[in-house]
DNA sequence: CTCTCGATGTTCT
DNA sequence: GAACATCGAGAGG
């Protein structure tokens, strides 16, 4: 049975809505039999035109148009020409925000998710490989343009409430990928994420301009 | 382990 | 034309 989180859920300040959605459960129905559902370990939040690192700076679009809607949505986009993104719009309809789903934990449906990777049905995947990354969860999750502007409520793709994670087992730093964008969009901290799992993005050295060993740690 | 590079198509300048 | 909210393969230490 979809218990999804409610829309006032989504009606919030972005930031609030990220926090709390570490711990939460995406789950994903295909056809009558197969439920995925993974627990939601990173995320990112976009945050109005003024935040020159959301698809929004360049104002409303066909293809930001979700954004602008009512929250409570998914905003599915196509990036690098073959990568899907899954977000969950927020805010009030009219002001364009939203969550960009980074990563999860596989809880359910682990050799599907496998499939949808391109893994063989025979080799043991690692499930921290499975939805460690943005583009990597929607193969896992069966995610593409098809679902962009699909009410988070289900009945295809929806999202519960999971066990709160403390303040202290959560992490904040940069958004990934995003460092082209002009300051301080750059270096805000709106990733959030939960600080020991070991199914969030692996670290990787980030595109350097001109510094040389400049490393995000983190953990401790 | 680290780093570089190419895939591939839509959107924006 | 360039950029792009990425990923994985391959080269080198």
């Amino acid at each position: 049975m979809p218990r999804p989180l409610p829309r006032s859920f989504y009606a919030r300040p972005t930031l609030t809505v990220a926090r709390e959605l570490l711990g939460c459960v995406l789950v994903r129905k295909i056809g009558a039999g197969t439920e995925l559902r993974g627990r939601i370990v990173e995320a990112e939040a976009y945050v109005g035109e003024e935040d020159k690192a959301c698809h929004a700076r360049a104002g409303r679009t066909p293809r930001t148009d979700p954004l602008y809607g009512p929250p409570g949505f998914a905003y599915v986009y196509l990036t690098y020409g073959m990568h899907y993104m899954l977000n969950a719009v927020t805010e009030p309809a009219g002001r364009p925000a939203a969550i960009l789903i980074r990563a999860a934990e596989p809880l359910r449906g682990l050799e599907s998710m496998a499939r949808g990777r391109g893994f063989s049905s025979r080799g043991a995947a690692k499930p921290q490989a499975l939805a460690s990354g943005p583009a990597k969860l929607c193969q896992a999750f069966g995610i593409d343009l098809r679902l962009n502007r699909t009410d988070l409520r289900g009945p295809d793709l929806w999202i519960e409430p999971g066990e709160p994670i403390p303040d202290p087992g959560v992490a904040v730093s940069p958004r990934i990928g995003c460092h082209t964008a002009p300051a301080p969009w750059d270096l805000i901290p709106w990733r959030f994420y939960e600080a020991e799992s070991p199914f969030v993005t692996p670290g990787r050295a980030l595109p350097r301009k001109t510094q040389g060993s400049q490393r995000a740690r983190h953990g401790e």
